[in-house]
Formats: structure tokens, sequence, C-alpha cells
DNA sequence: AAAGACACCAACCGCGCACCG
DNA sequence: ACGGTGCGCGGTTGGTGTCTT
């Protein structure tokens, strides 16, 4: 027995939406919330499958979609992140806010695939390190502190703002709490380190808590990394959180390979 | 100016997962 | 525990615009 069908196909449109689909849409949505795709065509009276109803708003009509130039940060933050995670379009466009996955999965393959192939030779699409969200574990990550000024931060160098009113000790301690509140199975194993000393960092294992845990933890959030992003924005936009190239938290190499390392 | 090649990107498709009864 | 349903995801396709010859 076949999978049922999303949705009947004889009598649907299909192709470019026009503006008056649009219009039906984006009424229909702003007045009955998202969700319930399937009927949605029906109640809203579109001749168009559930699915691609659902497409059109998240790629195109939403609101606070950011719409064409994305910006050399972003480029550069797509990058590193696809270096992080591969093709998990989803999670790199949730650290891009505006942007949607079919867009950066767009630029991706029309723009910096050619770029960083270029730049990396033997690279191959999906590259060597990246974190599978839920085949690979997660075994620790590392701090480090922020490397001098006059040093260029690489695509391996992961960086911590030194700015107290971003990261406290408080923070920091918190995050440690929290994150190991998180772990239910007693995986998780933090070392709260000093951030006023000298050689800051932080190291502590999470068992198998994956890349999305991460991003989406109560640790992420307690180490404001969001707002440190926000604050390295350079683009003088202030609806533009990113950050410049040398502010990105990064994980580094050695990192990724233990992250990876089959166990 | 025309035709072919190439680039871009919106939309489609099929699969897997989560949820619910 | 199981099957059906809805949703989200990533890969792919195809239409259209732009560039090159």
């Amino acid at each position: 027995m076949g999978r049922a069908p999303c949705c009947a196909k004889e009598g649907l449109n299909r192709g470019a939406w026009t503006v008056v689909e649009d219009n039906i849409l984006t009424d229909y949505i702003q007045t009955h919330g998202e969700g319930g795709w399937r009927s949605i065509p029906k109640n809203a009276g579109l001749k168009r499958c559930g699915k691609s109803c659902r497409l059109r708003w998240l790629n195109y009509l939403k609101p606070d979609i950011k719409r064409g130039n994305i910006s050399h940060a972003e480029e550069d933050l797509i990058i590193r992140l696809h270096r992080l995670l591969g093709n998990r379009w989803s999670m790199i466009a949730k650290r891009l806010p505006g942007r949607t996955d079919n867009e950066i999965k767009n630029y991706w393959n029309t723009n910096l695939r050619k770029k960083v192939k270029g730049k990396e030779p033997n690279k191959v699409d999906e590259p060597a390190g990246v974190i599978r969200t839920k085949a690979f574990r997660c075994t620790g990550v590392f701090i480090a502190p922020q490397p001098p000024k006059e040093e260029t931060a690489t695509l391996d160098t992961m960086v911590v703002p030194e700015e107290p009113s971003m990261m406290n000790q408080d923070l920091v301690n918190n995050a440690a709490t929290s994150l190991e509140s998180q772990s239910n199975d007693g995986a998780l194993s933090m070392a709260v380190p000093d951030i006023n000393s000298s050689d800051f960092s932080m190291h502590f294992d999470i068992g198998d808590h994956s890349q999305t845990d991460i991003f989406d933890s109560e640790f992420w959030k307690a180490c404001n990394l969001d707002n440190v992003l926000e604050e390295g924005s350079t683009s003088g936009d202030t609806n533009d959180p990113w950050p410049s190239s040398d502010q990105f938290l990064m994980f580094s190499d050695e990192m990724i390979k233990d992250w990876i390392k089959d166990d």
C-alpha cells in the first residue's frame, strides 16, 4: 500500500502563484492564523495543494521575510554553519532571522557552493566534519578566549566576547546549571570557569545532546550569544543582527572531530 | 538580432517524523 | 502497539531572465 498523496492533484493550479492567490492566502492566514494547511485551500477557496500554500506563505508571503541582498555577514555565517551542519538548511535558516531555508539553499547552490569549492578543492557538497544532528554525537564543547586583536580569527576559531555585560560570571554559572539540569541522563558535566581569568575557557561534556539542543538550549541563551551577534552587527541596519566575520561563535576542527568520532 | 548557454529561484516532490485516536 | 494524518525537511525541477557568441 503506497503512501496517500498529500492532496488530490486534479483541478489544482500549479506553477507560479498569482497576485490574487497571494492575497487570498495572506488574508486567510492573517485572519485564521498559520496551521491546518490541508484545510486552508478548501476554506480559503484556493485551488492549491495545502503543502503549496504552506510553502508559499513560509517562503514568500510571511511578513517578516527578508528578501534579496544577502549581506556579506550573512553569507559568512551561512558558510560557517554549512561547514558545521552540512545541508541542514532549516537549522541554518534558524540562525538567520528573516531568511528561509529555501532561500539559503538556493543561495548556497547558486553562489556559495562554487565559492567554497574554489577555496577548498577537495571538499564535497557535504563537508567532512559536519555535525549530523541525529546520527552523530556531540561529546564536548570548548569555548576559547578571544584571540588578540591583531590576530585574525579564522573559520576554526570560536569566539566569546570579553565584555562583562555580554557574558558575566553569573551567566556562566547559570548556563552551566541550566544545561546540566536539562540533561536527564546525567551525561552532561561542565566545569564552571572563571571568566576573569586570563586563560578563560570552558569545556564541558554534553553527552548525547545534539547541535539542535545546543542552539535551543538555555545555555545558548544564558551565554547571551544571540546578543553577541547583535553587538557585532556591521551593516548599520538595526534590523540586521549579524556580526562581522571575526566575531562568530565557532568550533575548532579538533572539537568537530571529537563530536563526530564514532564511538 | 537571434539562438544557445547559463544562472537564478520559486515551486514541486517524496520521505520521515511526531502526534493523535 | 498500530495506523492515519499533518507537517517539515532536503533534493530536484522547470520557468524565466541574463549573458555570450
